[in-house]
DNA sequence: TTTCTTTGCTAACATATGTTAGTATATTAT
DNA sequence: ATAATATACTAACATATGTTAGCAAAGAAA
């Protein structure tokens, strides 16, 4: 009988969520179909939901584990004494570092949170709307200190997040450069492209 | 008996073509129903048959429409005898004029292309690579004459592209700036973090 | 071993979806 | 007015999909 493939300190549940992320990422979540992720797993469609209460709940899971993260971290950087511009090259370094090593789920909750339905989804915007708008004091912060270019704040920051999720072009291209080249251009451009000469 | 209300100058088969987009940018290809379609349209899903040849051909349309006149507009920058960084602004600019004014179509196809099939999905993916490609050469051209900072060209195409499709959150932002000050900010930080000083 | 729990399987369901057939009704051309 | 064409409608189909029910087998606990 097949059974579902476990490593050390993970759960089958989590072996689920995770093919899922790498099958929505590639589909699409409408797309990518229970059965398509039990083939994935290795098991019958049916066999899944001795494990998981339901598709939909695998989107949550993965939207509000990447949320969770970018939040935390926002704590984090909020609380520190450095500069504005410090800060914003923190926040992007995070984010590189996040899509570059946990591609499929960033990249899921990125693009396929649409799909969730309320109250998950109202949850879920409200989390973004906070997270952008923290950003973005940062930046005006930095402005005021003449650290950064007076620009508009909203859109540097969407500016900011939508250039990193570029990163999925990259990690799809055959001849990839590195990532931690990678991330230094990318800072150089976004980073340098706000500071004050 | 209802029927597809038409613009002077604009066949059925536009309409449809038209509210598609707006459909499928809003819940995206697979969870946007013909049904769904033909409601938007005032019609039967039945109806719709009458005037396309199937709901992937909506599909190509959008598509293709959007990466031809991307395409023309490369072979017109191309051919000018500017200086690289202004070649670079003007991508950027028609870029970010064609997210603004033609909003649904653009976003469809850069979100939606996956769900082409073969030929037109390696066709469309041929055509996006080509355009990537002419865009780092103008960039690299640029670096070699140091108008341009020594980065990775690539990288900075991909920074640019996904940037501009981020005005997909402009779009919906309740307290919108306006079109031509987010031109300038995008500006600003993007051309603005690749000049040489 | 025996019991209990976890995990898997087959079968089936209800529903949603793209699409076609056949027919009726407008609109345009003669 | 008559014929021809374009457009719409109803009905139905085949298929795909999320999910549940009921049972079997495997592993852990006793």
């Amino acid at each position: 009988m097949a059974r579902i493939k476990i490593e050390k300190n993970s759960s089958r549940k989590e072996v689920i969520v995770s093919k899922a992320a790498s099958l929505f990422r590639e589909k699409g979540f409408k797309a990518a179909s229970m059965r398509d992720l039990a083939e994935a797993v290795g098991v019958e469609a049916a066999s899944l939901y001795n494990h998981i209460k339901s598709k939909t709940e695998l989107l949550h899971e993965l939207c509000f584990g990447v949320a969770n993260r970018f939040m935390q971290h926002m704590d984090e950087v909020e609380s520190k004494k450095t500069s504005s511009i410090a800060k914003v090259e923190e926040l992007v370094r995070f984010h590189i570092n996040e899509m570059v090593n946990h591609y499929e789920e960033v990249y899921v909750s990125d693009r396929e949170w649409k799909h969730l339905s309320d109250p998950y989804l109202s949850n879920f915007q409200n989390q973004r709307r906070m997270y952008r708008k923290r950003f973005a004091a940062i930046i005006e912060t930095g402005i005021r200190n003449k650290e950064i270019k007076s620009i508009d704040a909203p859109t540097a920051v969407l500016i900011i997040l939508h250039a990193i999720s570029g990163i999925e072009s990259w990690h799809r291209s055959t001849q990839k450069i590195n990532a931690e080249e990678l991330t230094n251009n990318m800072i150089t451009i976004l980073v340098g492209g706000l500071k004050n000469v």
